[in-house]
DNA sequence: TAGGCCATCTGGTCCT
DNA sequence: AGGACCAGATGGCCTA
C-alpha cells in the first residue's frame, strides 16, 4: 500500500497524468483564441467571463492545485475506509480476515439498526433464528454464510426459500437437531475463519423455535419483500450445509458469566443461577461454543464487558 | 475470462 | 481561491 501510494507520488511528481491534463487546457486555450478571432469576424463573442491564457506559471499553479486535490481526495478516502472499518466491527460478525465488502457492511448495519430498533421498540427478546433472519436479509449468499459461519448455523434453518428444500441428508440432520438442539454437528460448513458474533449480537434462544425458523421476527414478516424496512429481496439460494454447534464447558467465571449472558440475556449478569429456573434446566441450554463465538479476531476484554452490558441493558 | 470489489484520479458543483 | 463532496472513469487484484 505505501509502495503503491509512493508510486503515485512518483507519478504525479512525474506529471504524466497532469501532462495530459495541461494539454487539454491548452488545447482550451486554442480554441478560445480561435472564437476570439472568430468575433473579430462579426460573430458574436462568447459571453461570461474571459479565459485566462494558460500562462507557465498557471499551469504550475493547477498542477499543484491537482496534486493537493488528489491528495485531500485519498485522505477522504481514507477517512471514509476508516469509518466503515470502525462500522464492521461494531456491526455482527466482524473478521479481519474475511472481511464484509463496503456494500454488505452497511446493508448488515442496516439490518442489524433495524433488528435493534425492534426490540426495543417491542420489549420482546427474538429468537436467535428470527434475529440472524433480520440479519441476513438482503445480503448476499457469501454474507449469509459468513454471519450464519458466526453463529454455527446452517443457513438453510433461517432463510425460508431454502428451507423448503432440504436434502433428504439435511432433513435428517435437521430432525436430530429439532430433537437434540444441542448435540448437532454438521460438518459441511466450510472452514474458518469466519466472524466474531459478541454477546450483544445473540438474544435468548429458545429450542422450541428452531422448528419455527419461517416465524416473522417481532410480528413483521421478514418475507415480506413489500415491508418498508427493507429492500430488495433475499440472498440467492445458498448451496452452503450447515454446522451447528452448541456444546461449550466454560473454563472460567468470567467465561460463564459471560456465555450465560449472552444466551440467557434476560438474567443478565447475575451468573448462572437463575438459568435453570427460567429455561427449565440444562436440558433446554443453548450454547454456542465460546471458541465460535469469540474466534478469530476476538474482541478486547473491554469490549466482551461492554458487549456483556449491553446484552443486559437490551434484556432488563 | 468475466465479474466483483477496490483505490485513485479527475472534473464539476457548492460553499466559505 | 480553495476546500469538501460527489460521481464517472480507469486500471489492478482476486475469484469462480
Amino acid at each position: 500500500m505505501e509502495e503503491k501510494n509512493e508510486q503515485i507520488e512518483a507519478i504525479t511528481k512525474d506529471g504524466d497524468d497532469d501532462e495530459d491534463a495541461i494539454k487539454g487546457l491548452e488545447y482550451d486555450d486554442e480554441e478560445e483564441d480561435e472564437e476570439e478571432e472568430d468575433g473579430d469576424d462579426g460573430k458574436p463573442k462568447r459571453r461570461g467571463p474571459k479565459k485566462k491564457k494558460m500562462t507557465k506559471a498557471r499551469l504550475l499553479r493547477f498542477k499543484m492545485r491537482r496534486v493537493k486535490a488528489n491528495a485531500r481526495e485519498r485522505n477522504r478516502m481514507h477517512g471514509l475506509n476508516d469509518a466503515l472499518e470502525s462500522l464492521r466491527k461494531v456491526v455482527p460478525c466482524y473478521s479481519k480476515t474475511q472481511k464484509l465488502s463496503k456494500i454488505e457492511t452497511l446493508r448488515l448495519a442496516k439490518n442489524y439498526i433495524w433488528a435493534l430498533s425492534e426490540i426495543l421498540r417491542s420489549g420482546k427478546s427474538p429468537d436467535l433464528m428470527s434475529f440472524v433472519q433480520a440479519l441476513c436479509k438482503g445480503l448476499s449468499q457469501p454474507t449469509t454464510n459468513l454471519v450464519a459461519g458466526c453463529l454455527q448455523l446452517n443457513p438453510r434453518t433461517f432463510l425460508p426459500e431454502q428451507s423448503q428444500e432440504i436434502p433428504s441428508h439435511m432433513q435428517t440432520a435437521s430432525a436430530s437437531f429439532t430433537s437434540h438442539p444441542y448435540s448437532y454437528q454438521n460438518p459441511g460448513l466450510p472452514s474458518p475463519p469466519y466472524g466474531t458474533m459478541d454477546s450483544s449480537h445473540i438474544f435468548h434462544v429458545k429450542p422450541h423455535s428452531y422448528g419455527s425458523a419461517l416465524e416473522p421476527f417481532f410480528e413483521t414478516p421478514l418475507t415480506d419483500c413489500t415491508s418498508p424496512s427493507f429492500d430488495g429481496p433475499l440472498s440467492p439460494p445458498l448451496s452452503v450445509n450447515g454446522n451447528f454447534s452448541f456444546k461449550h464447558e466454560p473454563s472460567s467465571e468470567f467465561e460463564k458469566n459471560y456465555a450465560f449472558s449472552m444466551h440467557y440475556p434476560g438474567a443478565g449478569l447475575a451468573g448462572t443461577q437463575g438459568h435453570a429456573s427460567l429455561y427449565g434446566g440444562a436440558a433446554q441450554r443453548c450454547d454456542i461454543p465460546m471458541e465460535n463465538i469469540m474466534a478469530y479476531d476476538g474482541h478486547s476484554h473491554h469490549e466482551r464487558i461492554m458487549n456483556a452490558q449491553l446484552s443486559a441493558i437490551f434484556h432488563e
